[in-house]
DNA sequence: TGTTGACCTTCCCAATGTTGGAAGGCGTAA
DNA sequence: TTACGCCTTCCAACATTGGGAAGGTCAACA
């Protein structure tokens, strides 16, 4: 399976994969005679768990931990079980800090009537802002901008 | 008003403050006769308002909106509104999303509770997910890799 | 008055993840 | 065979944040 394919069937991007595979996040596959990258259909099965994992907001260095959880066949299950314990714990939290912002968001469009007029609660909160949603660590933050060209 | 006291006043990094005027997103202020940024109170609300808006997951791209709708005395509310609707659905799609991940890893840990490990089924499902979250471009995501020094 | 220490300035670099392009080699269908 | 589309590598850029160097400035204190 050539690089273009594998990038069609995992949705990520042939550039992508190339760049996963040197900093190694994925193993470097085999080539073909004239030095085309050659994909089995598992390493499409792992591209698109990190898809996945990287839409969820994952670094990738999260996804390294993840991955070898399941690739790792000679670590001890309680550890594999430990460090994955660890990571739902985090999810959690961080499932929690959106949801936060989720429901601040929500209360202030609920205020806001959204017609005409200029009164707007949720400019007004954002300006006194003193910001809620913190104390679970150095805010771990959504950086919306991702190249949309 | 220095820039230090402006950072600290507004929560934002004095770095910060200076991106933030480099790429426009703020206005250049006025300078002392040693070519200090002199700040006023405003400019610190201002400062403010996007460090709020940055913590609730604003893209930059978005704060200018919302800044121009901020500092536009005669917009209207409704267009507030619709950016923070767009905010919500995407915050509750990747909630959804974390979830199904938890969920996961706890099959994971359940799955090697003994102290052998079966051959835990993989990515099985995870690798199901014909990824959501899509349709509003690509994949607003949310780095979590933030400088964790 | 001079010195010290805390501030400011600009500039360059790092890392994160992703995309773009250039320059050239392969593979296949007409 | 030629054309076109894929592949290869390398280099640069984007956005966001922090780190640091080299030098100027300000306020306070001896």
């Amino acid at each position: 399976m050539n690089i273009g394919q594998a990038a069609q069937a995992s949705g990520v991007s042939a550039k992508m994969i190339r760049y996963y595979e040197q900093i190694a996040l994925i193993k470097a596959v085999g080539r073909t005679a004239a030095g085309y990258r050659d994909y089995a259909v598992e390493d499409v099965h792992e591209l698109r768990f990190i898809r996945r994992a990287r839409d969820l907001g994952f670094s990738i260095a999260e996804i390294t931990e993840l991955l070898s959880l399941w690739r790792d066949r000679s670590r001890r299950s309680a550890d594999v079980k430990a460090i994955a314990l660890v990571r739902i714990e985090d999810l959690r939290q961080r499932i929690a800090g959106m949801e936060q912002m989720a429901a601040t968001l929500e209360h202030l469009a609920e205020c806001c009537s959204g017609d005409e007029r200029p009164d707007c609660p949720i400019l007004d909160d954002l300006e006194k802002g003193e910001y809620l949603a913190q104390g679970h660590g150095p805010a771990r933050r959504l950086h919306g901008a991702v190249h949309k060209p």
